[in-house]
DNA sequence: TTTGAGCCTTGATCGAAGTCAATATGGTGG
DNA sequence: CCACCATATTGACTTCGATCAAGGCTCAAA
């Protein structure tokens, strides 16, 4: 497992420099970050935010997995966005926490308190235009996701879920037309079944139903192998090949 | 039915001003925008823009509804937004639109070419300031979305729905506690099953018995009467009152 | 006044996904 | 090595909402 450790890492040598708020900030831009900025580190499992909480700094991710999610009295509950390195945490302009923030796998963020970083944003045009752009595309992405909530079946869901994954994951090969993908999921069932709107049980038979017609192989409970990724995206419903952001 | 004629409205004297996306603008600004506005009007029914549609503008509803869909080969369709007066369709930096939009009644748009509002954008602040903050209201809009398509019963999505309806209608008390409501439902039957991710009959029904129960009363087909909010908003599954925003 | 189209309601039946429950697997700490 | 716990699978049964189908209401045009 990567072990990073963040005590100060040099925004030049971040790896998320070019894809975070801070993308299209110059070196002067970028001093004034690095002055305010200071690491923070969470356990998988670990809440980092509670929805209602008062918040205090926003935050991007550096690394780690971290979902968005929503509750209800009862209990029932639904993740409305997963967080990977780069995501911007938080909403300038607002101090209480809309959603839950629940670390995936072990989390670490480069935040900064909410006050500076709303004065630095008003001077630096950089950071908001970058903000405007990637909130954009998490609003394109949310939209995309109310089809598959408010439309797909089970089965499409999963390979929905799937296929996304698989387009994000490094060691796929997604890129060339009729390619294969193999990937670890970096969510257990539970949290699938929060993520698409399903039950746990659900998810289990429907990776079970997918793995019986041939439409991706199992290696443990974890580890995905898809031999045609154009079968799996025809099982997911989608006609193109989707726009899928966050 | 209000038979607005909009050649040319000053933006002083625009219905939206404070509340579109030059909401921030000062005069000189506003006089930008001036320049290079220009006013559409679609009939109910008409689409604005077809997904994977080149678009060449971005525009602010002005006067009427509208609504952002997405729908599957087969027919499947998702409704994803609902665009009310002010709210702002398109998006600077993408030239395909990702969505359907189509009149829901008669609507007027005040319309500008994108490429020029994008170089406005460059060096008035305050447009990218305010789309920034309407994007960020319509993010949270959209997740808060997301638990009702994925988690609620079919009961509590309609109760959710007119609960919305009710708390921006101008003619409702909403704001008094254990205050009535009434108000015209701007959507068909089949609008709102898109909306809520049901089928038409399953709206119907669950209205009539809402209706049965006392929750609602009807006056012909759309005119609404709810004689105890806080009654609906506990059959809409929220605990809170709701930062619903779109 | 009749006809027809669009919108809405209601009933009967079906099926996908949820619920409840038992069992399996796999990793960790004692 | 075993025991335990979290995670995952599978089965049996139920239920909510979808589907298929018939009929009602309203308005406008013939």
């Amino acid at each position: 497992m990567k072990e990073l450790q963040f005590i100060h890492v040099q925004c030049e040598n971040c790896p998320i420099r070019h894809r975070a708020v801070c993308a299209r900030c110059n070196d002067d831009e970028l001093a004034l970050l690095e002055e305010i900025k200071y690491y923070r580190t969470f356990e998988a499992g670990q809440t980092i935010v509670w929805s209602g909480d008062h918040m205090d700094f926003v935050a991007s991710v550096v690394d780690g997995i971290a979902s968005l999610s929503q509750t209800m009295e009862d209990g029932r509950t639904q993740m409305v966005g997963l967080l990977l390195p780069s995501d911007f945490v938080g909403r300038p302009g607002r101090d209480v926490a809309a959603f839950n923030v629940i670390a995936t796998t072990k989390v670490t963020m480069c935040c900064f308190r909410k006050k500076p970083f709303e004065e630095l944003m008003v001077h630096t045009p950089h950071i908001s235009q970058r903000l405007l752009e990637m909130t954009l595309d998490e609003l394109d992405a949310a939209r995309e996701w109310m089809l598959l909530l408010g439309r797909k079946t089970a089965r499409e869901k999963i390979a929905s879920l799937l296929a996304i994954i698989a387009r994000r994951s490094t060691t796929s090969k997604v890129s060339e037309i009729g390619g294969t993908a193999d990937f670890e999921l970096p969510l257990t069932r539970e949290a699938m079944a929060d993520y698409l709107g399903l039950t746990l049980e659900t998810v289990s038979r429907q990776i079970s139903s997918l793995k019986r017609d041939g439409v991706i192989a199992l290696e443990g409970k974890r580890r995905v192998h898809v031999p045609d990724i154009d079968r799996l995206i025809e099982e997911s419903g989608d006609d193109n090949d989707g726009g899928f952001l966050t």
